[in-house]
DNA sequence: ATGAAAGCGCTAACAC
DNA sequence: GTGTTAGCGCTTTCAT
């Protein structure tokens, strides 16, 4: 009984089934409106009975339509991809599009060969956090015909589309915030790599100091962690306490990990009460809000980029590349507040 | 110049390049060692010359291959999930497989249509965390020829492959690892709803108390939340303590949220001192090892739970169904230690 | 080792 | 409104 490889109901014995041809089964899946109501429900009594599950592979080949759309991040694990790709996965699926996802781990080769299979496999288009500097496969990519947005890095001026999220107005957020409660002298953590991320967030916190009337120099004190997690920052932090023997009034570090791990490095001096050192961290990850101190955070619309990044893949034609910039937001919570303990 | 739908190379114009015919070409692609060398030669620099990219659809039709998995989980921001997926994917990457994504949010409607949206593009299987009791979904697919594993559940006796974590025993972990301190007195912080893992779990840490020659009911007092996550523990355990006036001395929650949100009711009414309370959470979440007093948890062997179920539906042929069942972990931090700090 | 040709299952033109 | 038929781009017999 088995003919084809999956469950041998081909588009034929539904026609002969309904007593039409196979142009009209066709027709009622795909142009419903040309076809007559009473054979429409025939054809379809049909489908039920037999069980008939369209051959997509088929019916793309034939009529060169497109239902699904890749995505390459550095690491789905990653809340900030999670999300994005969540977006993705929401925008995609009120047109019936579906998600194919990888995880490059920030190494190009890997990259690569995702997109590649990606474009053998014939997807609609990418949506690629690029893991290099270098996009110039993507503009390759782009060119052979399939649609690339390039996510959470702004390219102006190049012919792809991109959707990323304005960390320069983050970090300015995030000092505003403190320098609006007084702290004068605040401490920075910040990773070693260069990453433009981080690069951009220090601007704009110095950016925040100026506009200030103040000299950021004198303001802010960066401190270069050895990774970017909390071990790191707690690290960074207790040497700079333990050898300035102060503790530090107010501490913005480069993402919610660090930020913990600053808290951690204050409380196991015991220095750590809320209302003593003000914290800021970068990203609002699901437990920021769940700490002992909820920390106060800058939060970026991660669901909206993904979502914005389908939006447009899907757009009819790839018009003119489309250069889409977020804005990310404070989230004010305990640990920044110098008031006591609520 | 443009005919296909893409960058309109097709298998012919290779041919002709490099003066063979399509079968050639094809043989090149696929069964390389039919082929001279030099000929060979000649076939993979016209490739690369003229930036041949082959057609996955129209090979997929003919030869009736599959290079797509799909998975469902109940949505991909769950960091259980989310591991779960890189565990797949990665599995899947070492096939050239591709893993296409979604969310069902617990909605069996929503399950159903990615089912049928995978099952129309032709995966070589789905895994599939399912959205409601009912798997009768999922085996009518797989008799349709579409390998099906199910995930996080175990179905001993059925005709689907499962992969799963014994949940009962990551409950007899939790509570053994209290008894064996000495508590005798344990507060259990549960959901109201009735979600069959918590059940498990709990039927753990009543076995735990049993093979320690105690009675469960004496020992364990359950608290139910209306949530299950760290507002509701917190109130919760909050409740208990206002209301009888004590400190519990060791309290096990349904995951890690939960008991985030114990130490955070303790912390609030100024009860919470490492050693004070013992708190045991559950999942192992990636910042549990990261909080101000570090916690206590079980962990689950996620990203070999996505992986095994890869492997499962790559396998050769689709053999008998499997069960797996995979044996969690506990991990112990400072939450749970009765020792003072540090 | 290579070429010629049939056909995977479907859709889109075109006839009627 | 419905039937007929060519063909999407590839892989695979079957000859040679």
């Amino acid at each position: 009984m088995v003919s084809g490889q999956r469950g041998t109901v081909g588009i034929g014995e539904v026609a002969r089934a309904a007593g039409v041809s196979n142009g009209t089964v066709s027709n009622v899946l795909n142009h419903p409106s040309r076809v007559n109501a009473d054979t429409a429900t025939r054809v379809h009594e049909a489908i039920q009975r037999l069980g008939y599950v369209r051959n997509g592979i088929a019916s793309q080949l034939r009529a060169g339509t497109r239902t699904t759309v890749g995505s390459i991040v550095l690491d789905i694990r990653n809340p900030f991809f999670t999300d994005v790709t969540r977006g993705i996965e929401d925008h995609l699926a009120t047109a019936d599009f579906t998600l194919m996802t990888a995880s490059s781990d920030g190494d190009v080769v890997r990259e690569q060969r995702f997109l590649r299979l990606f474009e053998e496999q014939g997807v609609g288009g990418v949506v690629v956090v690029p893991a290099g500097e270098d996009v110039q496969r993507l503009v390759e990519l782009a060119g052979r015909g399939t649609p690339v947005v390039v996510l959470d890095v702004s390219l102006p001026g190049s012919s792809l589309s991109s959707v990323s999220v304005d960390d320069v107005e983050g970090g300015r957020l995030a000092l505003e915030h403190l320098l609006a409660q007084g702290y004068e002298r605040i401490d920075v953590v910040t990773g070693a790599a260069e990453v433009r991320q981080t690069r951009d967030r220090l601007r704009g916190a110095r950016l925040a100091c100026e506009s200030h009337g103040l000299d950021p120099d004198r303001v802010l004190s960066v401190r270069t962690a050895r990774t970017l997690d909390s071990a790191g920052a707690e690290e960074a932090i207790g040497r700079l306490v333990d050898e300035s023997g102060t503790c530090p009034h107010a501490v913005f570090a480069m993402n919610d990990l660090m930020a913990i791990g600053v808290q951690r490095a204050l409380r196991r001096r015991e220095l750590y009460e809320p209302g003593r050192t003000a914290v800021v961290g970068y990203d609002d990850i699901d437990l920021a809000a769940e700490l002992l101190v909820p920390l106060t955070s800058i939060r970026q619309p991660t669901h909206a980029l993904g979502a914005r990044a389908a939006e447009i893949l899907l757009a009819p034609a790839s018009q003119e590349a489309e250069q889409v910039v977020f804005q990310p937001e404070l989230v004010v919570r305990e640990s920044s507040l110098g008031t006591a303990r609520r």
